[in-house]
DNA sequence: AGTTAGTTTAGAGTTATTCTAATTTATATC
DNA sequence: GATATAAATTAGAATAACTCTAAACTAACT
């Protein structure tokens, strides 16, 4: 059975995997929010994009569901949020180490290519503290 | 004349200037703002800490007020916003390229000493934009 | 001193997000 | 499969950090 027709047969299955290793139940609500988050390549989502676009899928979220699933999926490690804008918070489904571009212009989120950027010579952090995140974000604008 | 004796004697000289040059009127307000600002080390700050500095210096100054110099004085080059959390504006009186170290408990902001990390082989910003900053945060917790 | 453009301000408005408390649902147990 | 219960969802209110508006004030020029 190819991976296609995984996808068409059991759908869902992945996901709720996915969700209950995290130790969530597989709500309709955290279905939908996870297919299109996680069923796919990775993205970059605010709570307002990702909102519209399950409301578009025809599935029924609160907005309020859309905030707790996303803090909760960041909690479990399935999201990453990354800081690029002092208005709001965007989220990341890749959460392995990469650097970002922020186009301040349009809002969008892209990530650096894996080797087009390095930082060298990382800093420990300051005594009494533990270090928990290095970003690196370039900041960009449209046209000139 | 000793450097202290100018302050002591002008105590408003340096940052009336600075407001000139930036094209400021250097009304009560902003001169007050600008003194905590700039006059000694360099600092970060959000808005609400600066009102309180402000206010805690007897100097009666809206909070809109605090909003629009801090603005201004980014406008102008005197200032600096650092993104580093997606709820709340820092603003930097260090208006050169460095870096930060972010307490997500504490809120506190600090400078990464110069030399103590770098950026190698900056990618090119996508085509069609430009660049308009590199920022790294170092993102620490108090603790463990 | 008089004029005016720039500045400040109170308070209302906005936006992203969080909270509350009532309803609904997933799942374990019978 | 029905029942119990903890977990989840939700509408709507609340909050926090700003931003806007339009009236009062003031710096600076004449
Ligand atoms: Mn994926
Ligand atoms: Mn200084
Ligand atoms: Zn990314
Ligand atoms: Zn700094």
């Amino acid at each position: 059975m190819s991976i296609q027709e995984q996808h068409v047969d059991r759908p869902y299955t992945g996901v709720i995997e996915r969700l209950k290793n995290a130790g969530l139940r597989p709500t309709r609500q955290r279905l939908a929010l996870a297919k299109l988050l996680f069923d796919g390549d990775d993205r970059h989502i605010t709570a307002e994009t990702l909102h519209a676009e399950v409301m578009a899928a025809n599935v029924r979220v609160s907005l309020a569901t859309v905030y707790n699933a996303l803090h909760q999926f960041t909690r479990s490690g399935l999201l990453r949020e990354v800081v690029v804008d002092s208005s709001r918070a965007y989220f990341d489904t890749n959460t392995t180490g990469h650097h970002h571009f922020f186009d301040e212009d349009t809002g969008d989120l892209s990530d650096i290519p894996d080797g087009e950027i390095s930082v060298s010579s990382l800093p420990g952090a300051p005594i009494g503290k533990v270090l928990s995140g290095v970003e690196v974000v370039v900041r960009v604008r449209s046209q000139q």
